[in-house]
DNA sequence: CTGAAAGCGCTTACAG
DNA sequence: CTGAAAGCGCTTACAG
């Protein structure tokens, strides 16, 4: 069996470097052009990688670290980002860290001593070590759904998002108000959400009363019992999707009518909020937008292209079923 | 920046050989052994993977081929490779193909390039191409979900799922029954899950009508509404999770009520089954445990251990809201 | 356009 | 236990 570059070389009578040349479209002659394409065809002849590698200390890979496999805006994300490098020519490399924090920097650096080209980090957290991490390895970092003043980033414009689910809940009459929220570690989703709702909610008299859960939706099912045990909110306002959906299970449980006893809002537009009754109001994250975008940016950034720091993605509000007129 | 083996091995007097051996767990000295230990700390050195890789003619990298990423069936199964791949000192790539054959096959050839050790593949088709790949390529291939005579596989217990499924119908009393499934070209899905469902319907006087669709919600959405347009079942099984909700949801919008107008049934066994409502009956895979138990088969195959050509895993039918007693 | 040679950063017999 | 040397399969100046 065929397997390196020697043996081609020798078969099509040229030195290997002439073969080499023609691999990486240096100048080589048509006649010998034609011999070797021959060879290399007839023995399915592949270059090693790591032979490449060595020589050329860079790889076109991009890693990508995600904190989970298993949700929505991860899946999406990740198609997106694939798409667009495939067609880059780059190659996408996924590392799970089961939304364990060592893994994440662990991660950083098995991507360095990868040679990978750039990383694309979904954390849903930020911390010293991650930007020691970024300043050690020296390959190009874009985080993705967080920002930082001292990393590029992408971002969903979580601010806004929560304005426009804040004037869509005033407008539909709704002052008694419960807002689902998650930890504050989290700043896209624990703070800038929240942010941008009670900046809509300015100069009302609304009563809104904040509350906080996990990310799950059986933590979500649970904080929804506690606040209907000890409150009467016209509507509920959750953090994400997967929130929403736990309090409208616990609404049910508890043979509440999702609109007209209680409404519910998220935040995301996953698929499945259109399918189950009454259809979720939210507000709509582009995702796999989102992955195009990061994989654009973060090639830019391996090609060491000028880039704007932050680069913001708008959302869209849906209006469905689950809010009801007040 | 000190980056080689070279670089330690003078810095801490020794030769290079001694400081590879010391890397690999070789005999070295207490002494020598302690003063290595400390310049590499010192340093942050990490050894070039790709040199190791070129050396030693192989890598601890299983490649894993997935037709999508926005799957519940394919996250999970994925979560649970990574977990086990990682406590056994694996590392998992994954190569998404969007579906589209041709990648797939591309990105076992990709695979093999990388001198990657094992490939997991989770292919809902097998065809010659396939096969040709998984011969040439010379690297164990383990196919996940789906069964082929010329590779090692780990499978569902579809046909018993199905035979499940059926039991269950009938037990309910229905007799009236519509049958969604997919493609026959997926011999899982399309054919085994109907086969055993077939098999636990012998010798009743049930009515079974057989329909097809996609696998996506929207076009079972569109597929029930047209066999709702032209009959009268008094339950639809549908080959899996996803297509239920698709049928839910067609049934919603007409006004029909699950389960005491029309009862409903699914695959998979999705978390989000048991937060609709009504919840779905449906049979439990267990995907996470796919993924583990796939991570250890290549994993015995990559070593050259004894293993069955079959692996199958168990099912669980899960009777919730969504069937009526008839 | 083409080839000989050096070198990328490791590992692995082989001596000592 | 330790070191010198060869070699893994490529690429890249440098000559010609």
């Amino acid at each position: 069996m065929i397997k390196t570059i020697s043996d081609i070389a020798a078969i099509a009578g040229v030195a290997k470097s002439t073969v080499s040349r023609y691999l990486n479209g240096g100048s080589v002659s048509q006649a010998t052009r034609q011999r070797i394409e021959q060879v290399i065809k007839e023995h399915h002849y592949v270059p090693n990688t790591f032979a490449q590698s060595l020589k050329a200390r860079r790889t076109n890979i991009i890693g990508t670290v995600v904190p989970r496999l298993d949700s929505f805006a991860t899946s999406q994300t990740l198609m997106g980002i694939d798409e667009e490098l495939r067609s880059a020519n780059f190659q996408m490399l996924i590392s799970n860290t089961s939304q364990d924090m060592e893994r994440e920097i662990e991660a950083i650096y098995d991507f360095a001593r990868q040679k990978v080209s750039g990383i694309i980090l979904l954390a849903a957290q930020v911390n010293e070590e991650h930007l020691k991490a970024a300043e050690e390895i020296n390959i190009p970092i874009l985080l993705v759904g967080q920002e930082h003043s001292q990393l590029y980033s992408l971002i969903h414009d979580d601010f806004h998002a929560g304005y426009k689910i804040g004037r869509h809940v005033l407008e539909m009459g709704h002052r008694q108000i419960a807002y689902l929220g998650v930890t504050e570690k989290d700043i896209s989703v624990g703070i800038r959400r929240k942010e941008g709702f009670k900046k809509s909610l300015e100069g009302t008299e609304c009563s809104v009363s904040y509350y906080e859960t996990g990310f799950r939706m059986t933590d979500a099912m649970a904080a929804a019992s506690q606040i209907l045990d000890e409150s009467t909110p016209s509507i509920i306002v959750c953090a994400t999707d997967n929130i929403a959906l736990g309090v409208m299970k616990a609404a049910y449980l508890r043979q509440i009518v999702i609109p007209s006893d209680l409404s519910v809002t998220g935040f995301g537009g996953y698929d499945i909020t259109e399918i189950i009754h009454p259809t979720l109001t939210t507000v709509r994250y582009f995702y796999k937008e989102a992955g195009q975008a990061a994989a654009r940016n973060i090639i830019k950034l391996v090609r060491d292209e000028e880039m704007d720091q932050v680069t913001m993605l708008d959302t869209e509000l849906l209006e469905r079923e689950s809010v009801d007129k007040r």
